[in-house]
RNA sequence: GCCCGGGUGGUGGAAUGGUAGACACGGAGGCCUCAAAAGCCUCUGCUCGUAAGGGCAUGCGGGUUCGAGUCCCGCCCCGGGUACCA
């Protein structure tokens, strides 16, 4: 009579009937409460990785669990299916980029697919899909006609090894290239860029109120990177010809200690100021540094010596008149502010550092405090000395007072400077987005236009290690005419940084119905933001910040509604999972492939192990102990199909002592542990804390096991299982729609979600603990109505007190009734 | 260096300032069986003790509190991010 627990039957089955039933499709037009849950579109690499399996999991859960309490869900899933590793396998292996991506997410939905995670299917998207194609470059040309997209000279990343340009995600820390381990070297092309400093202000201030990890909030504000300071110029002494040095800094207050002023080796007007007896030194100075790698260039051991000349020019402090000596040094960036700053030892180390090495003097302007040891620069508050009209205001104010002198002189500015720098787009590849630009030698660069969009990479292409893109290589894809005056010219042979398309998949996914436009801007507002966006930690700064920049941007250009500025309402970014200590990823080749999973223990099993074995957020390491731990979720799930098919082996060995049990009793028990349990597991979906929902549920198995055993009526017995599956649903949806279907009929993820009846968590008994100066003496089961009277005589009663006790009268008793009694001596 | 996380049994991990170690994994013993598998039951932080019972325990050292894994101060170790950003 007994069916086994057969995860492999059961599955592929309730997969059918999820799609059929069309649960998960839902529109716009829902009169439910609308909500948008979205885990990162993944990069199709080939069958699932236990990564997708927990970012899945946590996805699919949100998805039914939100089902379950009335709202209508946007679940959707699509593939980030342009990327250097496909254009690397056709360089390789000549199959092209499109067969072997196509086949890549063939496999990656045949494994998504049997984890049992639902999603309206109809909204599916691939970026490399003509029509998304199409709507991106629909955006670029937006961005152009705005003045968001530009073209500019900029250095890019070069593999000698690789014979191409690498994105700088796949340039390692230490300057060398992920793939051949070459030193990557900087080339100057002519590159397409967003103008995402443009947003710096908004993408700083509108990150406060958004629900994210403090932790990426924090790694996107470095990354802008926000400097409140002042531009001073400098004049070069004996030379009103030049145009003074710009500096930036942020302490205008110290102005009174700069000694020396220093530019950095690629500063762009040097050899204007340098005096011919400097000059060859200078230039071999330049030189040197130039052959040096930038890793070599920052690394800390040689950063402690600063390494510069002198110019022989000279500049002037506007502040005290004052002439100092410019200088040219490596440590300062040409990439950050003005390639030149103001030298002030007294309070800043890296000046200090360099004044030490090469004897220059040093100026205390701000008075140490008291409490002050350090040797060397002081950056801290206090009040300025040795500063002319500054000398006894704080920093602070002397900060405002030094910036109103220099607008009066006319030698400077308040200035913010951001560490953020414009997006470069441009890639120098074949597997992405195609630039949708024209050169026409007489109207210059032109957009192409929506009608002749999208601009597709012909398939006719070779693909060699050669670094340039085969599209420019390909005269019939590079030959066109101008859209404005159809004369000859030239398309653009770059693609698009891939980064594009997941900065507005989130949107199209709202609508990937329209064919006129990239979606409507209704059902825009309908859905967004995103209710819950899953993913990796990685993306904490790059992709995150470009979909908060494109968001911004389109609906400034009222291509987005003006009430959508942020796309992201919540995140969460769950743990990695990590093999022999590093982050198991197919790259490194340590993947522990879910399929055997799937083929043994079944999806469910895996699910609810991933959910169990620790907070969704903490990394987690995959040990020999690990399968054990799968065997054992399987193990719960075997025993919870047997107590609702009330099969009877579940009990051998067990005597059913009906007779001897007051059922009342036990009932009362079991239906109180129901509902608590509603109480716990419910706080728990809402706090992300799903493994301790997997072991308030393993208790309430256990419990309802007990409970029949000892007598419960079938009434009690069969509410407690409802509410075990019904909360179980969105965790393993599998076995519980099975048990569910068979035990009552219907479909248990269209149910309501319990609620806890209030009566039921109120308790008439209740332990009180007791202890003797904070110790744990003994407990006592006690009415939960105890008085403070009763509570102290019982307790003073009890032989293990009294004992300890003797003669002596407590000097104080901290009551907390009725959990607590605590008796100082 | 700086900025975040985190150190709890053999293991993964629970604990609104109030019974530390829930729930699992592993281990030990038992029931069932001709036997095994599966299942079921009991025990399982360390330590002293035959036991009853006691002592010690949340990285280390202090502090606040009637009471600290939890709060405060100072260290140590591990993981991640960042790297001369003026």
């Amino acid at each position: 009579m007994s069916i086994a627990y057969d995860p492999q039957e059961i599955e592929p089955r309730w997969q059918r009937r999820w799609e059929e039933l069309g649960l998960y499709q839902v529109d716009s037009d829902d009169p439910r409460l609308k909500s948008y849950v979205l885990c990162m579109y993944p990069y199709p690499s080939g069958p699932a990785h236990q990564g997708h399996v927990r970012n899945y999991t946590f996805g699919d859960l949100n998805v039914r669990y939100r089902t379950m309490n009335g709202e209508a869900v946007l679940s959707p899933i699509g593939f980030d299916s342009f990327g250097l590793p496909a254009e690397n396998a056709a360089i390789k292996t000549q199959i092209h980029p499109r067969t072997f991506t196509d086949a890549r997410i063939v496999e990656l939905k045949e494994s998504l697919g049997r984890l049992g995670a639902v999603y309206d299917t109809r909204r599916e998207i691939k970026s490399h899909d003509p029509e998304y194609i199409k709507w991106s470059q629909f955006i670029f040309t937006k961005f152009m006609e705005a003045g968001l997209a530009y073209r500019a000279n900029a250095p890019v990343n070069w593999c000698p090894g690789c014979q191409t340009v690498l994105a700088n995600e796949q340039v390692l820390a230490d300057g060398t290239c992920e793939r051949s381990g070459d030193l990557v070297t900087r080339r100057n092309l002519e590159q397409w860029f967003f103008k995402i400093t443009d947003y710096a202000d908004q993408l700083l201030d509108e990150l406060e109120p958004l629900e994210w990890p403090e932790r990426v909030k924090v790694m996107q504000r470095n990354w802008i990177g926000r400097s409140v300071g002042a531009e001073i110029e400098v004049a070069i002494s004996g030379r009103d010809d030049l145009d003074p040095i710009t500096v930036f800094t942020t302490r205008p207050d110290t102005s009174f200690g700069i000694t020396y002023v220093v530019v950095a080796p690629e500063y762009p007007r040097l050899f204007d100021f340098v005096t011919s007896e400097y000059r060859e030194e200078v230039r071999s100075f330049c030189a040197e540094v130039a052959s040096r790698s930038d890793i070599e260039r920052q690394s800390t051991e040689m950063g402690k010596a600063k390494r510069g000349v002198a110019t022989g020019a000279y500049a002037v402090n506007p502040f005290s008149g004052a002439s100092v000596p410019i200088y040219v040094a490596d440590y300062v960036l040409a990439t950050y502010g003005t390639g030149a700053v103001m030298g002030v030892p007294g309070e800043d180390q890296r000046d200090f550092d360099f004044a030490k090495a090469y004897g220059l003097p040093i100026i205390e302007t701000t008075e140490r405090p008291e409490s002050y040891v350090g040797d060397g620069a002081y950056g801290g508050p206090g009040v300025k000395v040795n500063s002319g009209f500054l000398d006894g205001l704080t920093v602070d104010e002397a900060k405002a007072k030094a910036l109103e002198f220099l607008v009066d002189l006319g030698a400077g500015r308040a200035k913010i400077q951001y560490r953020l720098r414009d997006w470069l787009v441009s890639r120098q590849r074949y597997w992405g987005c195609p630039i949708p630009a024209v050169y026409c030698e007489a109207c210059g660069i032109v957009p192409v236009p929506l009608e002749q969009l999208p601009v597709l990479a012909p398939d006719d292409v070779e693909f060699l290690p050669t670094g340039e893109s085969p599209l420019a290589r390909n005269a019939n894809f590079v030959n066109t005419t101008c859209p404005h005056c159809s004369g000859p010219a030239r398309r653009e042979t770059d693609t698009m940084d891939t980064f594009v398309d997941s900065s507005w998949y989130f949107l199209r996914f709202c609508d990937p119905f329209s064919t006129d436009k990239p979606f409507n801007k209704d059902d825009v507002s309908a859905w967004m933001p995103v209710d819950q966006y899953i993913g990796g930690i990685e993306h904490a700064i790059l992709h995150l910040l470009y979909a908060r920049f494109f968001t911004k941007a389109l609906s400034d250009l009222e291509i987005v509604p003006s009430g959508v500025r942020e796309p992201f309402k919540r995140l969460f970014t769950q743990g990695m999972i990590r093999l022999d200590g590093s982050k198991m990823s197919k790259s490194k080749g340590n993947l522990i492939a879910p399929s055997g999973y799937f083929d043994g223990v079944g999806a469910d099993a895996l699910r609810l192990f991933h959910l169990f074995v620790g907070p969704p957020g903490d990394d987690f390491d995959w040990t020999k102990q690990t399968d054990e731990m799968i065997e054992g979720c399987y193990r719960f799930l075997s025993r919870v199909w047997r107590l609702v098919l009330n099969q009877s082996e579940s009990f051998p060995g067990v005597a059913i002592t009906k007779d001897l049990v007051d059922s009342t009793e036990v009932d009362l028990e079991l239906r109180k542990t129901t509902h608590r349990t509603i109480e716990k597991v419910t706080s728990g979906y809402q706090r992300w804390a799903y493994n301790s929902c997997v072991a308030s549920l393993m208790e309430l198995t256990n419990a309802i096991y007990k409970a029949v055993a000892t007598g419960a009526s079938n009434e009690t017995v069969s509410e407690a299982e409802d509410t075990l599956l019904l909360m179980l649903a969105p965790m393993v949806p599998h076995i519980t729609a099975e048990l569910w279907e068979k035990k009552n009929g219907g479909i248990v993820h269209s149910e309501s979600w319990p609620v806890a009846d209030p009566e039921m968590l109120e308790d008439l008994k209740t332990t009180l603990v007791v202890q003797v100066n904070g110790k744990l003496r003994d407990k006592i089961e006690v009415l939960t109505d105890i008085s403070e009277e009763e509570a102290v005589a019982r307790v003073r009663s009890l032989p293990k007190i009294s004992a300890i006790l003797g003669d002596e009268e407590p000097a104080k008793i901290v009551l907390r009734l009725p959990r607590l009694i605590n008796l100082v001596l």
